[in-house]
DNA sequence: CCTAAATGTTTACGCGCGTAAATAATTAGT
DNA sequence: ACTAATTATTTACGCGCGTAAACATTTAGG
């Protein structure tokens, strides 16, 4: 059908006779693709040349098939599609090739039933680890915990509590304290938009922090809930936002979303009604959100937000799923991380 | 290390022993794993209850390893933090496992090195096909058409011309054309903003497409191009549109960008400059793209644009290469499919 | 109820590689 | 230069499964 043959030289099959091609026996080439610095220096430049003639490359299920667990670290994420996911995944899969791991990559598409199908997949692929973000409320929390018996890993972006060997996140409650402080200080103490029912256990985290700040100002927290479900968190934003405004739901005139998808979503509402948003004396609303969301510099007015620390939450992800997939220890307590945010100054707010 | 053992059951290792357990032979139990309706009910109904009690699954490494071809289908893409690419990816996913494939996700993160070393990772994957989106300008076209000599694929998205089994994607010019003439009926028409050096062929198309839908009503074509690489396309069309704004580029009072994901940077340079954009009388700029990129809806005013149909790109993109992958047969003439856009009348032009 | 055809099952072998143990070659110390 | 310690290479076997060919069973037709 298609031609392949270049037919310079014989074609190699297999280990065996590219081993023959190289003049050595098969185990030494075998320990030569396992760890080129293995072999005497005079043997590698010999395979580094075979390669060139015949660019033979190992049969990778042959090699997996005989390996407790396969080169690989699993990615799995609520939902690739958002950008935050996107981002996050492009950090992890980096750093996994940079340590000497094939990435696989896996997207939930927000249905736990999909997210169980996937620990399946992955525990047929025997990977070294994994680096999970799991849906969250929606998961079907037995089947997270018993996955993570299986295959080691580390959980980021949303915790479920003592599961997985290791937790990578944001300090969700600093989040909301730290806009909270600043929306205060420059104006007005915000009211919290959020949904009822939040895919996402950070939501939580956040309205506890919103609570507790605004108590300790000695203020009555706010808190506008709308309906949805589901990750379209831009369209519930928006429609909440359309009956929430309508209904005058808003005492003050400060809003501070849960998160950015629906700030940008409750933006477009405000538009819809008219409403000027920003920081100018005739503006009618502030808004403001929280992740630094890849499309809030874009918006109009551009997002005042909390950045989340992609790098700094990438990295440590995957240096601790590496070190404890090294040590090969489960240590007593579960090692878990929250990053602060940082208040990002923009126009809405 | 971790618990494991459940101890219900004797552990089954392998097919051996689980066909033992199933008071069956090891071939027998072979075939109905790869098709379950290959053997006699009966048969069936022994091999399903044994598996409810033991939960084996075969070894995906040693059926892999004998298969000239896996169940498996690549799926390749510029950017999987576009959301334009996301959902595309989500779509397509879909659609194979659907099929009874699994699909295989990847990246080249706008790196033609990377999109290279991907290449090699799925030829040593040997999958059944490979859906892919090339980057385009910035691949190395010589590395795209050997791979494609070696693995049935089918392009998406952006076209290479003769390379891989079909192509499947948009009509950029049908794009192009259909709002200019949308803009000139509804008030004037529009210069087109694109990048100097951009990284996706598409929108050469579409150049050609305003170009000549210009000529046609004997107009005069205005193309304002900025400078800027890679695939921050949001931010080059706010620094671009600062620039061209600043130095009165634009002599029309619309704008047609190449793409959403650069309306989305034009339109905060228009609002940093003050300007109102829509199609309100008031309003000194009409701004308009093309993709019906998932924001699009969310950005203020929400954005005039040309829809790509997602979903009859990866249905039709998955139904290409399966076809060919069943029929084996290289046809003579590469199949290209080009499907219409369709306007989406928002706001914001 | 018998025979031929169809279908299901078993035997036997090979896939491409990892790896322990045995052997050979190299290096270091005297 | 010679022996001991070290490192490299080879021999030999097994991993978990696919699959052709041989064999056994079931089904259909008369």
């Amino acid at each position: 059908m298609r031609c392949r043959q270049m037919a310079r030289t014989p074609k190699i099959r297999n280990m065996e006779q590219f081993a023959e091609a190289s003049g050595l026996s098969r185990p030494t080439v075998s320990k030569f693709f396992n760890d080129p610095n293995s072999v005497r220096p005079s043997t590698r430049k010999k395979i580094e040349e075979a390669l060139e003639r015949f660019d033979y490359r190992p049969n990778i299920y042959a090699i997996n098939q005989n390996r407790r667990l396969t080169k690989t670290i699993g990615i799995v994420v609520p939902y690739l599609s958002d950008p935050f996911f996107g981002e996050m995944v492009r950090n992890l899969e980096q750093k996994c090739v940079a340590a000497g791991y094939s990435p696989s990559l896996f997207s939930s598409n927000g249905s736990a039933e999909h997210e169980g199908k996937i620990f399946d997949a992955l525990r047929s692929m025997k990977p070294s680890g994994v680096l999970l973000a799991p849906l969250g409320r929606l998961s079907n929390q037995d089947a997270v915990a018993a996955f993570c018996q299986d295959v080691p890993t580390v959980l980021f972006d949303s915790n479920i509590k003592d599961v997985g060997m290791a937790f990578v996140g944001s300090d969700n409650a600093q989040f909301t304290t730290l806009m909270v402080e600043y929306l205060y200080r420059s104006g007005e103490p915000p009211a919290l938009l959020e949904m009822k029912t939040p895919p996402n256990p950070n939501s939580r985290k956040r309205r506890q922090g919103y609570i507790n700040s605004m108590k300790d100002h000695g203020l009555e927290p706010e808190i506008v809930q709308i309906d949805g479900e589901g990750w379209a968190l831009e369209d519930i934003g928006y429609e909440g936002g359309l009956r929430a405004l309508a209904s005058g739901a808003f005492k003050s005139r400060t809003v501070l979303c849960s998160n950015d998808r629906l700030a940008i979503g409750f933006l477009a509402a405000c538009h819809e009604k008219g409403l000027k948003v920003g920081l100018a004396p005739d503006a009618d609303i502030r808004v403001a959100g929280q992740d630094d969301h890849p499309f809030s510099r874009f918006t109009y007015p551009q997002l005042t937000t909390i950045a989340q620390d992609y790098d700094a939450i990438s990295s440590r992800s995957v240096e601790v799923l590496l070190e404890s997939v090294k040590s090969e220890t489960t240590t007593e307590v579960r090692p878990d991380t929250f990053f602060e945010g940082k208040l990002i100054m923009r126009k809405s707010a």
